[in-house]
DNA sequence: CAGGAATAGTCATATCCATGAGTATCTAGG
DNA sequence: CCTAGATACTCATGGATATGACTATTCCTG
């Protein structure tokens, strides 16, 4: 139950159709979350039986209709409810890290490219993310903003995701050098694993 | 199929029973990856199946039977494959975000105790992960060790889980800050939401 | 005027992941 | 002696997530 609320809070600030949440939540500004459309589709026709969100039909001449979704006071109940739930530890879960963890025993060229590449792409989303805190924030120092400006909410979870980042590109471009170093340094040692069962005495 | 990589990567360095795989997954130092013990018992299952793994019977007498497994040249072939196909970017998802996200609708005091519960569980694995590199490390120092010294995998992915964790701790403490802050001056605005739907023209 | 991107959304399926409970043995502490 | 905790592992179930394919309309470009 955890796509449930970050639509909720997707839909806090404003009215959006399903189609404009898709594009929130996947790459472009999914700072907080991260979710597929089919997810989304499916949530939000939940969350209107459950009566937490409100649709209404939009027509439109120049495109397809399209429904906007607004929280409802249960809703906003719901969310207020799960705020003051008990958080679980979150976890990184990331291919690329399993990856780099086997760097020992693999060839660290395909390595390499794959850091050099997330490392591009988290750079893209940095500027994403300045941007969006530069339009928040307006002509008001980051300061100002933090104290008073409306929307704190969202300016936090989008300085998260700008840090998040950066951790990720400056790990990456590290990670990058020291593979890079190795190579031309010293080979690489390859421990040898069996192939089959050997028994074998205890430890 | 990403934790059967996930698996591979953590018994490349050293042969493990079931059992310490789920010590080493679980909140301890699951730097790169986190699973349940049901989950890798079952995986385990699955890639001695298919033979990526090899098992041999530890015969204990002052405790259970375990069983240590082992990397296969097979399992080594799977991660080398798996090494050099392109990798997705990966999200942030955090429960946490989400109510953050909704600073502005909902009870900062609840978010505020549990932001500086995450802030004190970031910091408990910050010290795991100084300890941890610092045995990897031995007596060298940290640029020694990143140029010539073994196991730089668990090395590299052990400082990205130490960023990471500095990263949730300084933000947490920064959103602390922030919320008590407009909490003691001015007070949040709540925008309205309505409870049914209510038809309208477009945009 | 043909083709592709963008808008707007849906269906089906398979795998992943989390939850909760359960088994059995041995050690250490009160 | 009794209980809690560590070791070592298993079963069952349901909800969450990812993958791939599909419908339909309109706008823009070549």
């Amino acid at each position: 139950m955890a796509l449930r609320h970050a639509v909720l809070a997707a839909l806090l600030d404003e009215e959006l159709s399903g189609y404009q949440l898709t594009k929130a939540f996947d790459m472009g500004v999914a700072n907080f979350w991260h979710a597929l459309p089919q997810q989304l589709y499916a949530e939000l026709a939940k969350l209107e039986q459950d009566g937490l969100i409100a649709g209404r039909e939009v027509v439109q001449e120049a495109r397809p209709n399209k429904r906007l979704f607004q929280v409802t006071a249960a809703g906003l109940a719901e969310l207020e409810r799960f705020a003051a739930t008990a958080t679980k530890p979150s976890f990184i879960r990331d291919d690329l890290l399993v990856k780099v963890q086997s760097a020992d025993h693999v060839d660290t060229g395909a390595l390499i490219a794959q850091l050099t590449e997330r490392a591009a792409f988290a750079e893209a989303k940095i500027g994403l993310f300045d941007e969006l805190l530069r339009k928040m924030r307006g002509d008001r120092s980051e300061q100002e903003y933090l104290r008073h400006g409306e929307r704190i909410g969202p300016y936090l979870t989008c300085l998260r995701g700008l840090a998040f980042e950066q951790g990720n590109r400056d790990w990456c471009e590290r990670a990058v050098t020291v593979l890079r170093e190795r190579r031309s340094g010293s080979r690489p040692a390859v421990r040898t694993t069996v192939a089959t069962q050997q028994p074998d005495g205890p430890e």
